[in-house]
DNA sequence: GATAATAAATGTAAAAATTACATTAATAAT
DNA sequence: ATTATTAATGTAATTTTTACATTTATTATC
């Protein structure tokens, strides 16, 4: 028998731990990844993922947190894990696992002088550069997994503005599914959804009429949940 | 500037990365997972998922195939990553980051006295009982985690003999769903989907009419994955 | 060899959801 | 007052989903 397996007490070999983030935002109808630009060698001028290893005492949950913080003010942001990177030879140095989280932030919140000064861009998601290490196929699952998960999840909402038009949505959910949406059909389904609440204000920033004010309601969303509510965006 | 960030090459601590793997199987009508049980103090007699410790050089995908062929006898298997368990005191031992796999196995194929003589048991999902550390917390999630992918991925024929009777669909859907379904309306779908394949035998173990046997045409599902085809079992 | 028993297989109508599509409404600028 | 522009609304056709009952194939038994 096996003297590998299920032996937790006699363990082998330690490695490094990072955490990587990916940092979506949605601005100007596009939807884009924060990426940070190496101000240090080896590998300067390269971007990357922002990210740090895990201390010895911290949940690698909050590691994520820890980073995110110190790169962009923010806190109590969606933060939700895409999954482990442990190919032996993904970083050619030592040996590291990197646990990937994706992060949805609204792209006004956030500090943008500290973000600056890390050294930090945004990106459209169509324009990403090409990143270090295997942070390029992060971003690829990332994406992939903000696409599906869009569709039976409200996370959109995490993107915009707490108070947002129905047009700015359907713009998010375009460029999120990269493809148009009938404005008619897109609002009577969302509507149907019972899960906005209308607001006694308007947008008038991108029309002389302006548009209705709408807040996601996350009681309400919950309390469905609880009786077979589908929750589903085509 | 915080200097915790994006240092790759000042990297603090080591920890020990692990992988666990919660082994599903269907069989009986049951969707059961498979669990071990430890013959060694501490923690004698504890039920835990079966894991290792992943090598130095070996990828952790890697290391969670060895556990599941060292486990079962079994390669080629469905597996993908439910995630990264990395609470600080998750293991009260060391510090130790567990990646956990889910497989889906097909129950009649893997090395019975292998598994036995790793004092592994299948349990009812129903019926499973308190495992050791965060294993029911990976249990819980890996449980929703496939009822959440069957719907739209079909990684349920993983669970079922090559050539399987719609029928036998049928009870997996709905032990996985935990709901019964019309056969009727189950039947008119799946054919619908146009991804089975219907074979010139039956199945005469359950009736004395008999069931056609149908294969997965994976082949054919590819191709049509790439026009934008949905697979949907509901 | 007729009959009984049993699970497998099939069809159709009603209801619900989705799609396609064109016009009117509100407002600010000229 | 007119123009320009985006927001907002409704309806009919199509597709999908649901609900529901009968016939078919076969083996065992009388």
């Amino acid at each position: 028998m096996p003297e590998t397996i299920i032996d937790f007490y006699k363990p082998s070999d330690k490695m490094y731990v990072a955490t990587d983030c990916l940092i979506f935002g949605f601005d100007e109808g596009q939807l884009k990844l924060l990426v940070f630009k190496r101000r240090v060698e080896p590998r300067r001028g390269e971007w990357s993922l922002i990210g740090s290893f895990v201390n010895l005492d911290e949940d690698v949950e909050v590691a994520a947190k820890r980073v995110l913080a110190e790169i962009t003010g923010l806190e109590n942001v969606f933060m939700e894990q895409l999954g482990a990177y442990g190919a032996a030879g993904r970083d050619p140095g030592y040996r590291t696992i990197s646990i990937v989280q994706y992060a949805l932030i609204r792209i006004n919140d956030y500090d943008k002088k500290l973000v600056e000064s890390h050294g930090a861009h945004w990106f459209d998601i169509n324009e990403v550069p090409e990143l270090v290490l295997d942070h390029d196929k992060m971003f690829a699952h990332g994406l992939e997994k903000l696409r599906r998960k869009a569709r039976y999840q409200p996370i959109g909402f995490e993107l915009l503005p707490e108070k947002f038009t129905i047009p700015q949505l359907q713009k998010l959910y375009e460029v999120i599914y990269q493809k148009e949406l009938d404005g008619r059909n897109f609002r009577k389904k969302l509507l149907s959804l019972n899960v906005l609440i209308k607001l006694n204000e308007k947008d008038k920033s991108t029309s002389r009429r302006g548009a209705f004010l709408y807040k996601f309601d996350y009681k309400k969303y919950q309390q469905l949940l609880k009786s077979g509510y589908n929750f589903e965006i085509t």
